[in-house]
DNA sequence: CTATTACCTATTGACATAGTAGGTAAATGA
DNA sequence: TCATTTACCTACTATGTCAATAGGTAATAG
């Protein structure tokens, strides 16, 4: 399942794709239009920003920004980077300890196709897809 | 992510398949041979009798059988009867209370996307795709 | 120098996960 | 009949995650 902390962050920047407006835009707007609690997407806009989504400004006119081009984001890395993984199963998870039952195993297989098929979904997926242009 | 619940179910559907006799098994057996806590299983398995999965028989020469053959089961229904639901957000599942940004919700398209691959794909699959035959 | 904003640490309640512990009931076969 | 084997049942527990809340400090613009 996919927890609020991927979803949010999704939402986070769809929303700042849709109201660029060329400055930053603070999060209290950005909470208020996404109904989600300002205090607790601070804890997840913190990790996008170390994680590289986004950029912050402190102080009067700050707020967050994009720094890419919608286009350039895929859901996927989002999500990866927000859930920590985007493994479906414990066993493939990214820092996973090797399983020693991973030769014998008869659903290894069919876990590793599932998590391709969810892999090249969400990798396939650009923020751009999802956002819908207001202004013209 | 899918747990041990759905996971060992799996791998015991695949046990009795693999060890079928015409008799039942007991869960010792399985256990054993699955390298999994007998005691935890004997929750899980419960719930899959309960859930028409298996037949279980008490005393000697007791344990379980599977009450169907493998082709007759599709790993969709496993993990949807053991984990709850096979919804990957929890906007989508089961017993979700409807959501009233719904309507407006930019995400929820992608998140219907990949619950209908993941849907298709679970349920085409059957527990006879993931057995060995070692009998001939 | 004040208002605004991001950024930081800590804490919380609720729930799920992955078990363990210690029994009772049912069936068999010697 | 009775011991053994098995399923079946209730309860408990340790650990962790989720989704927040609380209460600050630091930075910046006007």
């Amino acid at each position: 399942m996919i927890s609020t902390r991927g979803r949010y962050a999704i939402r986070v920047m769809i929303d700042l794709a849709e109201n660029d407006n060329g400055s930053y835009i603070p999060l209290k707007d950005i909470a208020a239009r996404q109904e989600i609690s300002k205090k607790y997407l601070e804890i997840i806009v913190k990790d996008m920003v170390a994680g590289g989504l986004l950029t912050g400004a402190s102080g009067k006119g700050g707020g967050y920004k994009l720094c890419r081009r919608p286009e350039d984001y895929t859901i996927g890395e989002i999500i990866e980077l927000m859930e920590g993984s985007l493994a479906t199963v414990a066993c493939l998870a990214d820092g996973a300890l090797p399983c020693p039952r991973a030769a014998a195993c008869e659903t290894l297989p069919l876990w590793e196709e599932y998590d391709k098929l969810t892999h090249d979904f969400f990798y396939s997926k650009r923020l751009s897809d999802l956002v819908s242009r207001r202004e013209e």
